[in-house]
DNA sequence: GTATTCATATTCACCGAGGAACATTTACTC
DNA sequence: GAGTAAATGTTCCTCGGTGAATATGAATAC
């Protein structure tokens, strides 16, 4: 379970501290992958695997459920924690979410996000603005 | 389980670095066969095993089931890593994947393939902008 | 039948990058 | 203020990619 905010800076070698709180869940190893918005999605690798299964089992066209598996697995990154409990970021990963120096890891319940850090700002507000209007709208019947 | 993308030369002799992440499951030899779109697929013995097994019971008519099995069997080949981690690529593969001297090394989570750099980037492209519209229209409920 | 050449396969050697461990400093707690 | 834990910085060394060299075998010429 992955919960809260942290901020961090990544060193010149690429590296990024994971949580404290979430090292537990990464012993296995982890799974980087591309978010679906402008982030880095991290899994504990049990949970990969069943995004996996789940992915693979979908009733599309084989060809359409070939190039997903592309787009899913050729972007995704097997890693895990060194001594310190860091990950390196692949490069690749790193353009494609403009993290730069500085960034934030978002607990996300099953997974958690890495996010550049003027992005995060951006999606928080407008996740909570959003999140209150759902509530309203909860009330409201 | 493959993961990635990696871009390696061919040496003058038609072999290929296989990624090291990658090495552990092929101890037993792998499958280089024809794929689907214009890259050659590879896979782990036990990987390729399975997936015969799973053609060859079918429900296809007998005469079908031969000539699927033909265009199957007969153009893949089995092969080792050698001492150094090396694949050597049949030219009749190369020639169907077009893969002159570089080429990109793609994760597939069950298989891996080879790519031409240049058709890899295309396919890339088209295969993320068709992740994006399938997550968008799951979305759109 | 022997020798030579070509082709293929296997092994060796170098250099650079990546990973693992070690070390330091900062922050927080008791 | 002391102790602990985590963030940050650095070094070292192994591993892997690439190019070259050596062996093995087949084919042809003499």
């Amino acid at each position: 379970m992955f919960l809260g905010e942290y901020e961090y800076k990544i060193d010149d070698k690429g590296r990024v501290p994971v949580p404290p709180k979430f090292r537990r869940e990464l012993r296995e190893g982890l799974v980087l992958a591309l978010g679906p918005e402008t982030c880095i999605v991290a899994y504990g690798l049990a949970e990969w695997k069943k995004m996996a299964e789940t992915l693979t089992t979908g009733s599309l066209a084989p060809s359409k459920l070939r190039r997903l598996g592309r787009a899913t697995f050729a972007t995704a990154y097997s890693l895990n924690l060194d001594g310190q409990g860091r990950v390196a970021l692949p490069i690749t990963l790193r353009e494609y979410a403009r993290i730069e120096d500085e960034l934030v890891v978002v607990g996300a319940n099953t997974c958690f996000e890495m996010w550049n850090k003027e992005l995060w700002v951006a999606e928080r507000a407008a996740a909570l603005e959003q999140a209150w209007q759902i509530i309203e709208g909860l009330e409201r019947r």
